[in-house]
Formats: C-alpha cells, sequence, structure tokens
DNA sequence: CCCCTCGCTCAACGGTTGTTGACTCAACAC
DNA sequence: GTGTTGAGTCAACAACCGTTGAGCGAGGGG
C-alpha cells in the first residue's frame, strides 16, 4: 500500500468515496436496477454489507451517487443561449460527468429518475422560452431545443451510434446551430 | 362468457394473441427487466408456466411481441423526405406501436434492445443519408436528423414531457421541419 | 365409447437480490 | 493498560424471479 498512516476518519472518507466512485460508474453503464449492490461493492473492494451501512438503501445511494445535473444556461441574447446550450453538450473533453450519464441511462426504466429527469428538462425548457424572442410558442420551441440536444446526446454517449462518435465535437456543433436557431425564429 | 363454441385451435391462437399483448403493452410500459413473466400471464389470465411453454424464455417472449421498427424511408426528393420523417414521428393518431415503444423504452438498460436499436438508427441514417444531397457530411447529418427526431420522440412518447403533449402535432411538426431542413442545407 | 392429444394449472426448485444482526478487530480516549 | 467506539466482515433471511416437470381435464378422432 502506497497510503501509510491514516486516521480513521480519513479511511472512512476514503472508503465511502470509493463507494460512490463505483456506484456512479456502475449506474451511468448499467442503471439502476441491473447494478447491484455486490457489485458495487466488490468494485470498491467492500463488503455488501458496509454499503448499507453507510447509505442506508439502494436507492438512498442512487441519489447521493448521482446527485447533479448540468446548470440550466441564462442568456437574454438568443445566439448566446444557443452557444451555452451547445456547449453544455458533452460533446468535449470526455463527456458527460458520470452522474448525469447514470441518471440518464436509468431515465425510461425508474420511476425516480424519470421523474428527476423531467423536472430537471421541465426548468430547462422554462430557462429557454423565457429567453427567446418574442415569437410565438416560446415553450414549444424552448421543448423542441431541448429534445433535440437530448436526442443527439442519447445518441451519442448513451447509444455510441458510430457515425456520431466518429466526428469532431465543433463538427457537430456547427451543423447543429442552424437548426437549433431555426428552432427558435419565426416561421416564413 | 360472449364467445361460445370456440374449437381448440382457436382457443390456443387467441390466449398466445392475449399474452402477446398483455406482454407488449407492459414491456412498454416498464422495460424488459422490471416487467416480469408472472404479471405478463396475469394480464393474459393465464398460468406463468404457459407463457414458458408457449414461448420458451422471456426474451424469446419480447422479441415475438415487439418485432417491427417503422420502416425507413426512401424518397430521392430532401423535401419529401423531410415530410416523411415527420410523419414517422407517432404525433397523429394514438402515437407509434406498442412494440416500438417497448424497444425504446429498454434500449438504454437492456444490451439486446440496444442492439436492435443501433442497428436500426445505423440503417435509418445510411437511407436518410444517401438521399441528402451532395453535401458535405452527409452520413453525420442524417445522424443528427435521426438523433433529433429520436429525442423529440423520447421526449413526448417516453417521458410525456407536459410541453409536447399539450402541443397540438402539426404545430410540433411546423416548427420541426426548418429545423431538419436546415441539418440538411449547406452552411452559411 | 375409448383413448390419445393438448391446452392449461399446480407446486416446486435454484439462483439472485436487498437487507439485517451478530461478530471481529484495530484505533482512539482516558 | 483498559475500556469504548466504530470500521469492516460473515452468514443468513425473506422475497422475488425465470424456469421446470408432473399432473388434470376437456376435446376430438377412431
Amino acid at each position: 500500500m502506497s497510503t501509510l498512516r491514516q486516521s480513521r476518519a480519513d479511511r472512512r472518507r476514503a472508503t465511502e468515496a470509493r463507494i460512490l466512485d463505483g456506484a456512479r460508474e456502475l449506474f451511468a453503464e448499467k442503471g439502476f436496477e441491473r447494478t447491484t449492490i455486490r457489485a458495487v461493492a466488490a468494485a470498491a473492494n467492500v463488503d455488501p454489507a458496509l454499503v448499507m451501512q453507510y447509505f442506508g438503501s439502494k436507492r438512498e445511494l442512487f441519489t447521493q451517487a448521482v446527485q447533479a445535473f448540468p446548470a440550466q444556461p441564462t442568456a437574454t441574447d438568443t445566439d448566446v443561449l444557443v452557444d451555452q446550450l451547445l456547449a453544455s453538450l458533452g460533446l468535449k473533453l470526455g463527456g458527460l460527468p458520470e452522474g448525469t450519464l447514470a441518471m440518464m441511462r436509468s431515465m425510461l426504466t425508474d420511476q425516480t429518475a424519470a421523474d428527476y429527469v423531467r423536472a430537471a428538462l421541465g426548468r430547462q425548457i422554462d430557462g429557454v422560452g423565457a429567453a427567446l424572442p418574442a415569437a410565438e410558442d416560446p415553450e414549444l420551441r424552448a421543448a423542441l431545443v431541448v429534445t433535440t440536444l437530448l436526442g443527439v446526446t442519447i445518441g451519442h454517449q448513451l447509444l455510441d451510434l458510430a457515425t456520431l462518435r466518429e466526428a469532431p465535437a465543433d463538427r457537430i456543433a456547427a451543423l447543429l446551430r442552424p437548426a437549433i436557431k431555426a428552432l427558435t425564429e419565426p416561421l416564413e
């Protein structure tokens, strides 16, 4: 072992973090249902009972491990908004945070994750809608913008579509920009 | 009972269909993992063992129940293509077939469903890419078109986003058309 | 009418899962 | 040094799942 002389509190914090990291990775890879407490414990080199003792239940472990969702952008200018949205796509530098991937992975088959994502997307839609120019149906347009980016993210990060994986990130953003822009502009 | 005097073969076909219908509905609602043979059997008023006897395994029941995926459109003209794509969104008249919903519901957490959807989307991407004008990166553009529609479908049919559910179908299609068109046109 | 066929049920097995309680042992306080 | 706290383990329970084999009873051909 490289780490010598850890205090008891240090060891506790370390194994707790190891459990959370393993849980995040497994939840992101297999989803809530197919991720087992035993597998998480094994990934952290720990007894399954310890995971329960620290986090109470599998659900609690999930919520603790997943936590955050990307902050929704707030911009009044449409062009800046589009840039912010494209930037939060997770295209650059290692993709989205693993907690977000875990949440998205489970959102179609787990009620709790579905509720969370629905609420988060709802907030994002409201934010985008408020920033849109005084066009017709700003909220519907915002919903289409958000779900469009959701679809590209799913295809890229979760389904691993070869065409998207092989494409350079800035190329995707460049092609996507006019499409997003078209959703925010009045119909001709 | 209203049905009297069914032949043995008729009864067999009837219960088989009842099992398949219940399975399709449950798979579409809860996904592969969380759908239990016992629940399918209960929905069809039948013993769980009978489901096994007829379909061999849960996997086989899934593939038999889910079957089809919407046929990919083949059109040389871009405008016609866009219309075809928007039409296959499942926005009109009761949404997508339940088998398709079942497949999509499980695609993030089930390996078999993921492979199937990846292949189906790949074919769709190839089809759209071949129909695109001689612009740059036709395949990448096609992938973005397909994943965009995928995202809207997920938000609408699977996540039940209120904004999309409340909007009239033709309005969504009208707002989406310029965005899809922008993905197919050369950058300015 | 007999008897075989076949739709269908009943009861159970083996495996996996989340969860629990008793236990061990090293770290810390006094 | 002694007693206590708390990190970590071990073994097990209860529930649920897919799956199986034996058996029942009506239907249809001879």
